[in-house]
RNA sequence: GGUGGGUUGGCCGAGAGGCGAGGCAACGGACUGCAAAUCCGUGUACACGGGUUCAAAUCCCGUACCCACCUCCA
């Protein structure tokens, strides 16, 4: 069976054919890090981690690349709003970056590259562009080097698009520009509004990279001049994706071999954006529901299809995924097994979590079928193998709950509640289960929940945590 | 104007010519002292109008509505 994908490229799904056999380049186009991160950043994160687990899980020895841009128009004018080097502003977002993406389990990347550390690599890119007529510094003396659309005429292969049919940009001021579609690789230095940290030395003077030029320079130097799959958003497909392929092939590189594009999570029809105020970030969310439930609920979704983003939708998701986490509880704790069948046929499948997740939920409900240890034995090593690859493993310690401190207060609420329960059983022998109830009762005001099994009666918090 | 995507049962969300993915909710049942958990059962949905076909939610044509990209954006 091979792993098939949907190459945005070509728009159909294709055999994944890597370029060095058990071996897999990716390079995802991580944010801009000017403000706190949202649910909608954060899916694409989940979806290519996904990604990356099952390439992982197949065998390939993957790079996994995820640029941070810690540098543009945007971070510059943030940070002088809030009247702070842009450097401090970047490197705190980043830093919340980091710990949303940690709060949902997603791997750190191989490696996680930034534009301001890359610029002479950047500058080398320019270098041969200029040299192969495929760029020109700007006519205007303003220090901008632009790529020149109209010298390479595949331009537009990867959208579709031509470039006589776009709309002409309206642009206010052409700086120089051949064409109105050119593309700034380097922008020059503007001395009055522009702090001087933010300019690198260059032979076009004083500036600081243009946004397409980074990601093109960065996989260049960690993945090589051809890669396997490169990722993003939908929306960077054009002109950010287009433009770093034109600027990467007409350097001379191969580059990515397969596209991959996620799509949105929409809030009342609309995408999430912070322009738009309706960015929902990610503390906010966890304050309703685990990190692993906002994950499950994600991963619930096809990573090409919209997800119109609800707190009710997510509820539901939560619910449906404690049940996975009761029957692992019964359980107890083990190894992962293997994945079955059906899963590995559906992840084959471009991904296809939903599909994926059904298989999850169908294994769940053939364990609980049965109560004997044979059955439990059988499959919750399956389950806990298909929750690994989708990054939701309850056991995980990246979750943050098995600390030592957690396993003290565990163990003192257990010897609390234990003599409780002890009270209780003695009630229910005598058969007066009125005083039974009100002891349990007792302890469901404290927020936990009694359950009669079997084995015995367990606890386990209301909220679902443990 | 160009490009890409969408419209599925009460809700979420798959699928992509025949066989009702899965989850949540609801109802009935089993189990339980009662609950909980779990299991079993119950729903003939695919925007609209045509067409192709033995067979269409899936293919074709048309219509409506929605969204995204073409400017910074996961």
């Amino acid at each position: 069976m091979t792993f098939r994908l949907y190459d945005t490229a070509t728009r159909e799904v294709r055999d994944f054919r890597p370029l060095e056999e058990g071996k897999a380049g990716v390079y995802v186009c991580g944010l801009t890090v000017q403000s706190e991160p949202h649910v909608g950043h954060v899916r694409s994160a989940v979806n290519f981690d996904v990604l990356r687990r099952w390439l992982t899980h197949q065998g390939y020895q993957v790079s996994f690349i995820r640029n941070v841009t810690d540098i543009d128009d945007k971070i510059l004018a943030k940070a002088a709003e809030q009247g702070r080097p842009w450097f401090n502003l970047a490197y705190e977002m980043h830093g919340k970056l980091t710990e949303a993406l940690a709060s949902i389990n997603v791997l750190p990347p191989t490696y996680e590259p930034g534009a301001t550390g890359h610029v002479p690599e950047m500058l080398e890119l320019i270098d041969t562009l200029v040299t192969r007529g495929h760029a020109y510094a700007a006519e205007d003396g303003s220090g901008d080097v632009y790529f020149d659309v109209r010298s390479w005429p595949s331009y537009g292969e990867l959208t579709g698009q031509k470039v006589d049919d776009m709309e002409a940009a309206e642009d206010a001021d052409p700086r120089g520009k051949r064409d109105p579609r050119d593309f700034a690789l380097w922008k020059g230095w503007k001395k009055e509004s522009e702090p001087d940290t933010a300019a690198w030395p260059s032979p076009y003077g004083p500036g600081r990279p243009g946004w397409h030029i980074e990601c093109s320079a960065m996989a260049g130097k960690y993945l090589g001049p051809a890669f396997d799959i490169h990722g993003g958003g939908v929306d960077l497909r054009f002109p950010h994706h287009e433009n770093e392929q034109a600027q990467s092939r007409a350097a001379g590189h191969p580059f990515a071999s397969y596209w991959m594009h996620n799509a949105w999570i929409t809030t009342a029809g609309e995408k999430m954006s912070k322009s738009l105020g309706n960015a929902l970030q990610v503390p906010k969310v966890l304050e309703r529901v685990r990190g692993i439930e906002l994950r499950f609920y994600m991963v619930s979704a096809h990573y090409r299809s919209h997800v119109e983003f609800s707190f009710e939708a997510l509820d539901e998701a939560a619910v449906g995924f404690r049940r996975i986490e009761t029957f692992l509880d019964k359980a107890g704790p083990g190894e992962a097994g293997e994945v079955p069948d059906a899963f590995a046929a559906a992840m084959d499948d471009d991904l296809g979590t939903p599909a994926a997740v059904a298989v999850l939920f169908d294994t769940v409900r053939e364990a609980n079928r049965s109560d004997a240890p044979a059955a439990l034995a059988h499959f919750a090593p399956q389950v806990r193998a298909m929750l690994g690859v989708l990054g939701l493993d309850p056991a995980d310690p990246a979750w943050g709950t098995t600390g030592s401190d957690d396993a003290a207060l565990t163990a003192a609420v257990d010897a609390l509640v234990a003599g409780l329960l002890e009270q209780r059983a003695e009630a229910r022998a005598a058969k007066d289960f009125a005083r039974a109830d009100t002891i349990r009762d007792q302890i469901k005001e404290a927020g936990i929940e009694v359950e009669d099994t079997p084995a015995g009666p367990r606890w386990t918090l209301s909220n679902g945590a443990r």
